[in-house]
Formats: structure tokens, C-alpha cells, sequence
DNA sequence: TTTATGATCCAAAACGTTTTGGATAACTGA
DNA sequence: TCAGTTATCCAAAACGTTTTGGATCATAAA
């Protein structure tokens, strides 16, 4: 591995000057600037990370830590918006690194280990949560950091998050507007701070429609929705609409609806919200929600890097817009239930 | 933050000790490491990562770099592959970092910067193709790697893969002892070694049985598997049944059938390959075939940790048995095609 | 008493950069 | 000619560790 000495050396330059060269300072005449390059680029040359880091006080990193539960439920969603991200850290010269860490001990030792290890400038921080103890965490130490999704956790930091108050606010119009009136919301746990909102999006439309809100909580995998949903399928007021707080929690309507011979959409409707890539494809496929990731990537990513430069500036409070994707999973609720 | 400077300050004792004490060498008494511990604990010391890495050469850190194709294919099988190595790259005290490139230039520029800046002691290399400019340019270094998948580039390094070669083998045989004989087999691009094997695997099945293989090759998405589909659903000598070399691709064919009023899996039986999330809740379930993820991240992990250890060890080449999952899309095929 | 032997400790070098604070030489204007 | 600029370069310090090669002192062996 050659070392910028090697490259000094073998210039008849001093280290400096090699340094400062590769660097653009206006101090170093073009001449000599144009033959360094040159021997950088003959011998492969490029900076020891570790040597740079440790004069320079920063890292250029920027690490998001992915909460990796069991099952996990919308894993795809980051990795769109690590790639959306990349562009944006490469250009502003910043490594952007994923760590995997289950949530609990781990996770905060992981935290803990990037921060006072100094492995990173900066932290996303991603599926808030309703007290959110990274974020309390982070928020006693000097890293800057943004948050995706939002929490009770008060204090300076950015956050990027989709409005899915209004969303499900807007979805239970466009059912109501289709003719339900029995519909069913099926929450996230309440511990996530996108369920509490998603659900008050669903309340409110509700009651101003004088209708009763009837709201039932899982977690956000497809086997138990399809426990809860079957139950309800069965009984004699059959909900003729399940709005779920999730894609897959929808999987696991469609399924019980499937196994009880109901048909979609023509004796249920559902609706999830994600747009994960297999909603386009289910049959039938699912009419959803969906948050441009490419746009929260950019964002967040933006935000990470002003905190970086400024961690004084003014904290950016960015609620996306969610788009309403209508697909085959939905429609007018059959005749019979419409008195 | 706190150095080590700070702490032995505060300790009376010098620098040297103190690194000694919380490394547990044997020259530093039991009371001045205890103390020297309780004193690191209270001020919540932590070494400074990049010093600790110029100084020992290493970075204790192993980096796997994502292909981040537009619609991208597998994205879910990597997560779950990085929160089964996570574990074992804890253990032994490293860090894994995740990079996203898309395939090209960038892909090559990310390679050369984690190998020439020396930001990683070991490198995980996924979704391997044929011809690898990955794999060609990491022989040329020094930079330990191991491989998931096969390439045809050879060279002195790990890889584990999925033996899809039997895997779709054995899919044919399950499909034709089922009654079927007509069986598509749609591949994806054979730049990829995982499709030529898959290939392989459904040919030998064929000529076996003295029937003719019927293969397409499509791009590894839906779309372009359910215009294939279609057009051969639509034909005469109507397939029975379609092997497809993964998940997404037989999402496409089920989208096919299901708008040409055919039934799954009466009129057609359909077979994947992955065992995405979404294929244990498609409507059928998809019968489809799983290589072991935690193992091979477990595996991977060891290979990686083993190769970084000693870089002349012989290289493990482990080919996994894939699992046949039988669900509800495969079933014999109707009657008046056994003719 | 002297000499080896451990048991503890430490000063200083080294890792590969970037940056500070000049040094040198070549011009410029008087 | 001389002082002041400017252009170009560089030695040395610093970043925070780990590691090398002793130093010091008490204890055991002679």
C-alpha cells in the first residue's frame, strides 16, 4: 500500500506539499500539482481513511442503525431508502454505513459505540418510536442526528416523516365515499408513533362522518390480522372494509377473506399502506398508500448533513405528503349491507 | 470526549498503562486494572476508533457492498443475510457495514475506495455474476473476500451459495411426478451464474424424463415473466406448469393466469425460487424453494472472519441444500391435458 | 551481602495524515 | 539598490492510540 511519504519521496516533494496538492490549495504551483496527480494516480494512492480521520477529528461517515426484529416488516423500505440516500452522501464526500442491531440492549450498545467511539459524524435514526430511547439518548450527547418518523421525544433534531394522519384521514373518506360504513381499522402497535397517527387520521374522518371508529390493535406482521379479521368476517355484522395500518397486516386480511370464501373486492374491500413490492402483484392487487421514498431519502439525507455543518440551524420538521394508489382491492360494498 | 490521556491523568498513572490495563495484559497489577476499569467506566471512555486502527493497522470492520439495481430483486433475502452474520461479526469484534452501489462505475469505484483506503478488513460480495469484475479486481489485491453465490472467475477464495442446480433438479422431478409435461422453465439473465445453474438443474430433470426443455429467459422482475406468460397461455399446447428461477418472476406468471381466468392451481401450477416474505401469503401460496438464510450468514461470517485471519487458508466452497416448500400454486394438472 | 528473578510500571516511537507557521526565492515598484 | 509582495515550498507538530524496549523495585536465591 503506498503511503503519501512513498509518493513524496518518489516526487522529490515534501509531504506537504503532496498533501496540500492533492487537495487544491492555491499554494502549490499547477506544475507541480498536475505531477503529483499523475503519481497518484500511477501508483493507486489514496489516503490511509483511518490516518485522515484521526487528523481531521471527523470521519465522513454517516450510519444508520436498522432495527432488525424477527420478522421484520418493512425491511424493503429501507434499503430503497438507503439508495436514495447514496447519491446524495457520495456527492456531499460522506460513506453512508448500515448497521444491524435488534432493538433493546444491543441496540442502544450499538448506538453507544458509534458515539463515543466517534465512528460516525452523523446518525438516522429510523421507525421512531412513541419515547424513543435512542433519541433521548442522542439527544445528550453532541452527535448530530434526523430521525425518520416521529416520537414524543421532545428536543433540536430534524425529522422526515409521512403525513399519515391526513392520509388515513383521506383513505376513510374514499371508502365512505365508495358507500361503507362498517370499517374497520387495524392499528399498529400504539408503541409506534406512525400507528397513533394513522389511527387518528382513520377517528377523525369517522366521526365526522357520525359513524363509530372500531379500531382493533396487532402487531404489524400478517398472522395476527388474519386471526383478528377471520373472527370479524365471521360474525354477523360483517365489516364490509379493513383499513390497515400496513401492506402486510392487509396480506393477512386478504388471506382470511380468501380461506372464508369471501371475495375481494366485490364482499370486502381492503387497504393497506407501504406500497411494498409485492402490493402491485397480489390478487388482488392492493389498493394502498405510499410515501416517495426517493423524496424522504433526500431529504433526510439533506438534513443529516446540514446538522452536520450547523448542528445550530433550525431543526426541519418535514411531513411528506402519502399518495393514495388505487388498485383492485377496493370497491363499493356489496348491495345487501348498503341499507 | 474523554482520552486516554484524560484518564491517566486523572489516574496518576501513564498512558501506557492504562491502554495495558483495559486490554487485560498481564503486567499491570489487579488493583490498578480495576481501578483503571472503574475510572474507563465513569467517564465513559471509549478509544477513538480511527486512532486505534491507524495505530494497529486493522479496522475491525467487514463491509458488504448492495447492488442497488432500479426495481431490485432480492433485497429482503440481504437484510435477513445481515442480521444473521450480525451476531458473529459482534462476537468477534468487528463492525459490518453496509454499502449501496448501483452495478457499474460507482460499483467499481466503492470497491477501490474500501480496498485503497483501507476501510475494511474483509469484504462480502453478493449476487455473484458470471464473468465478476468484482471478484477480477479483488484477486488482484490483498483485500480478503468471500463470495455469496458462483462466478466463473477463478481464484483463491471462499463463496457459499444455494445448490440450485439440484434445487430446480428435484422442482422438475416433484412437478413431473405430479403428472405434469409440459413445463416451462422461465430463467432469469444468464449473467447470472445462479440462473445458469438453475437452468442446468431443470434440464437434466427434462431429458431424464425424455421430454423437451422449454426454457425463456426474462429480466428477474414480474413484469416482463407475465408478458411471457401470457403469450404462452395463450397458445395451443397451453403449458402446465411454469418453473420460475425466482419468486418475483412467478408473482408475474400468477398475475398471467389469473387475468386470463385461469385457476392456480387447477389450470396451472407455478413454482418459485427464495421464499420472499410475501410468497407465504400470495393468493395461492406459492410452492417455492428456500436456501437457509441464517445459515448461509453464518457461514459467510465464518468464511470472511477466517479468510481475514489467514489469508492462505484453503477456501471453503460450501454449496447449501435448498428446501422445497410444497404450498397451495402446485397441484396435478387437469385432466383433459394428461392425454 | 550480592545477584538473579519477577512484578509493575513507563517514555518514546510509530501508525499516515493534515495543518500551522514559517523559509526561500523570485518578482515589483521605488 | 532595497524593501515589500507574491509564489512556492517545507519542517514539525498534532490527532489518540498501541507496542517496544527498557527502568525500577522488591523478593528470592546464592
Amino acid at each position: 500500500m503506498t503511503t503519501i511519504r512513498d509518493l513524496a519521496q518518489r516526487l522529490g516533494l515534501s509531504i506537504t506539499t503532496v498533501s496540500r496538492a492533492l487537495d487544491d490549495y492555491q499554494d502549490v504551483s499547477a506544475l507541480t500539482r498536475a505531477k503529483v496527480r499523475a503519481a497518484a494516480e500511477a501508483t493507486g494512492y489514496r489516503p490511509n481513511a483511518a490516518a485522515r480521520r484521526l487528523r481531521r477529528g471527523r470521519t465522513d461517515v454517516v450510519t444508520m442503525v436498522l432495527p432488525t426484529t424477527h420478522g421484520g416488516f418493512d425491511e424493503p423500505l429501507y434499503i430503497q431508502l438507503l439508495a436514495s440516500m447514496g447519491p446524495r452522501f457520495v456527492k456531499a464526500g460522506y460513506d453512508l454505513t448500515l448497521l444491524a442491531a435488534p432493538p433493546g440492549e444491543e441496540e442502544t450498545r450499538t448506538y453507544r459505540r458509534i458515539v463515543e467511539g466517534q465512528r460516525a459524524d452523523g446518525i438516522i435514526v429510523v421507525r421512531a418510536r412513541q419515547d424513543d430511547a435512542r433519541i433521548r439518548y442522542l439527544l445528550t450527547t453532541e452527535m448530530p442526528f434526523v430521525v425518520m418518523g416521529r416520537s414524543n421525544v421532545e428536543g433540536h433534531y430534524s425529522l422526515v416523516d409521512g403525513d399519515g394522519q391526513s392520509a388515513f384521514h383521506q383513505a376513510t373518506q374514499y371508502l365512505l365515499k365508495l358507500g361503507h360504513r362498517r370499517i374497520i381499522h387495524l392499528a399498529a402497535p400504539s408503541a409506534f408513533t406512525f400507528a397513533t397517527l394513522r389511527r387518528k387520521g382513520y377517528e377523525a374522518a369517522m366521526h365526522a362522518a357520525d359513524l363509530e371508529p372500531k379500531i382493533f390493535e396487532c402487531s404489524a406482521e400478517s398472522e395476527p390480522s388474519e386471526r383478528i379479521a377471520r373472527e370479524l368476517l365471521e360474525s354477523i355484522h360483517r365489516p364490509t372494509a379493513f383499513l390497515c395500518a400496513t401492506d402486510r397486516m392487509a396480506y393477512g386480511v386478504m388471506n382470511a377473506a380468501h380461506s372464508l370464501g369471501l371475495r375481494i373486492p366485490d364482499d370486502l374491500s381492503v387497504m393497506g399502506h407501504d406500497n411494498l413490492p409485492a402490493s402491485a402483484t397480489s390478487v388482488p392487487p392492493l389498493t394502498t398508500m405510499e410515501l416517495p421514498l426517493s423524496n424522504t431519502g433526500e431529504r433526510l439525507a439533506m438534513a443529516v448533513l446540514q446538522a452536520i455543518k450547523d448542528p445550530l440551524a433550525a431543526p426541519l420538521h418535514d411531513i411528506l405528503p402519502v399518495n393514495l394508489i388505487e388498485r383492485g382491492s377496493t370497491a363499493p360494498p356489496p348491495e345487501q349491507t348498503l341499507v
